[in-house]
RNA sequence: GCCCCCAUCGUCUAGAGGCCUAGGACGCCGCCCUUUCAAGGCGGAGAUCACCGGUUCGAAUCCGGUUGGGGGUACCA
């Protein structure tokens, strides 16, 4: 059987195009996994592409979440910026479409001199009250076309009056339609596109429609695989390929991902930054892993895999039709898994990350070894939801400060009376272990022969002991984590306990 | 409104005419393990395959319609 990408074939390019408008979106990230893993399959061509020509709204702050964020989840291309640490690499560059406008001001040169495209003199607030008036006529919202047949004359007046003129492509008449690689054929009428489309503003700057288009021709962009959101820009797309002369790429529409609700993912109905999901510890395994099967499966029983096993099984076809809505259980259960599968040092360097956040943030005191991090891992490795969670689970470990609640001392069977007896009795037993027999199997015997002969239950002095020294009522196996806390603080700790107890 | 896309357990999905009295996973419930919490093991509930017609000896799978949901309708990307 051929392993993915043992062969590779340059006729298959296909990118990933995000706008360094906002942080790295889940979308984007999934949408590139989605081409990266085309690519990886085929043999083809994995390129990155920045589309910034929205000047107000792009920053290099974004930029910079977005290309980190890619390669964070192990998302690589082999062309565009930030390819092996390069400013920018690869033989159509440049990667950034501010890069590009004399490609665009040729293209739009080259449809302006073929007729296929024409000056629009109209303002926006003309063509505004034009939108409400068909609005109120019920009639298909867009453009009616009045500068389209201008004569010589009339655009010499309007360049006249010093109206620069935004540049519209002709849409001709008729039906447009492709093959869709996820979804069949797709046709729609170009009546249905609202009249001719503005490919260049008044201002010079060129519009998303035609600067993909521009781009992706000159990159030589075979597929076309993005969101399901852009099918109805596709004939756009199409018709400024046929006017530029160009053959057209395959296109494919990927479903959404969406909100818990199901309508299409957003910031207010759902967390969307990829940087939020790494702050809150997800393993990069799982979110990539998570991603892969909204909307795609391998087919067979498997659910757990890495990039490489998804990238050996992926098949565009398998790709689901409808919208996946986004549950994050399911996620944070992968998140457990991978955590599970993790390498002892690979697990411990990305913990220590979350520990000196922790620590910066004051929930714990004293920053722990790497070392030391290690020595838990036995006992906290399958009680950690995500990374972030190791604190919730031992912080008590590096806090030296406990807020013991006295009620929360005593266990549900027994009363105040029962518990300070226990703990005292515990804290006797503990305490005739030296530093060296501090061992999890040399403490729990005379615990369990203390309840023996004072008829307790095991359960209910561990629990005592439990809140006593960690504070919480569910914790790792108690003997383990009195190992954790050594002897003096063990002792420590219930003799505040138990002071606590007879105060009250 | 108009155009387009979609439709299998609550969720993610397997399923490409007979293997389906529909399989797996998350979540949920129970049991086991057990000092708590997890993890793990075992078992369970959960889908008349949105609905209605048609094609066929036979349909979750093909066709049509209906309904529902979603997306798009910019001098944003």
């Amino acid at each position: 059987m051929p392993s993915a990408a043992s062969q590779s074939d340059p006729t298959i390019r296909v990118r990933i195009a995000p706008s360094p408008t906002g942080p790295l979106h889940i979308g984007t990230a999934r949408t590139a996994l989605f081409n990266y893993l085309f690519a990886r399959h085929t043999g083809g061509t994995f390129l990155l592409r920045l589309e910034d020509t929205d000047v107000a709204r792009s920053t290099a702050a974004f930029e910079k979440d977005i290309l980190e964020g890619l390669h964070w989840l192990g998302i690589t291309w082999a062309e565009g910026p930030g390819v092996a640490g390069m400013e920018e690499a690869g033989p159509y560059a440049p990667y950034r479409q501010m890069q590009r406008l004399d490609s665009y001001a040729a293209a739009a040169q080259q449809l302006l001199g073929a007729d296929r495209a024409y000056r629009c003199y109209c303002l926006p607030e003309e063509l505004e009250a034009e939108r409400h008036a068909r609005e109120a006529a019920k009639l298909t919202p867009g453009y009616s076309g009045r500068c389209a047949t201008l004569t010589p004359g009339e655009r010499q007046a309007k360049e006249a009056e010093g109206r620069r003129g935004a540049i519209r492509f002709r849409v001709r008449p008729g039906i447009v339609g492709w093959n869709d690689m996820i979804r069949d054929r797709v046709e729609i009428d170009t009546a249905n596109l609202g009249g001719d489309f503005v490919i260049v503003r008044a201002d010079g700057n060129p519009l998303y429609h035609f600067t993909v288009v521009v781009d992706d021709m000159a990159m030589q962009i075979s597929h076309v695989i993005r969101g399901e959101d852009h099918i109805s820009n596709t004939p756009k797309h199409i018709l400024l390929f046929e006017g530029l002369g160009y053959p057209l790429p395959v296109f494919g529409h990927l479903p959404l991902i969406l909100n818990p609700d199901g309508t299409k993912m957003s910031k207010r109905k759902s967390q969307t930054a990829v940087a939020d999901y790494i702050a809150q510890g997800f393993t990069r395994e799982a979110l990539v892993n998570y991603f892969a099967f909204l909307g795609w499966s391998p087919g067979t029983e498997e659910d757990v895999l890495t990039l490489d096993e998804i990238a050996d099984r992926f098949e565009l076809d398998k790709v689901q039709k409808g919208g996946a809505r986004f549950d994050r259980e399911r996620l944070e259960w992968l998140n457990g898994q991978w955590i599970r599968r993790l390498g002892d040092e690979d697990l411990v360097e990305r913990l220590l990350p979350f520990l000196d956040a922790s620590f910066a943030a004051g929930q714990i005191e004293r920053r722990p070894t790497g070392d030391e991090v290690r020595a838990l891992l036995p006992i906290v490795r399958e009680r950690m939801p995500t990374l972030a969670g190791l604190t919730d689970t031992v912080g008590f470990l590096w806090r030296d400060s406990l807020a013991v609640d006295a009620a929360a001392l005593v266990p549900k069977r027994w009363d105040a009376a029962t518990t300070l007896d226990g703990l005292t009795a515990a804290r006797e037993a503990l305490a005739a272990h030296d530093a060296v027999t501090w061992e999890a199997d040399e403490l729990e015997p005379p615990l369990r022969a203390l309840v023996e002969t004072r008829g307790w239950k095991a359960g209910d002095l561990f629990m005592a002991v439990r809140v006593a020294v960690t504070g919480m009522t569910a914790t790792p196996p108690l003997f383990d984590v009195l190992v954790a806390l050594g002897r003096e603080r063990t002792l420590d700790r219930l003799d505040a306990a138990t002071a606590l107890l007879a105060r009250t």
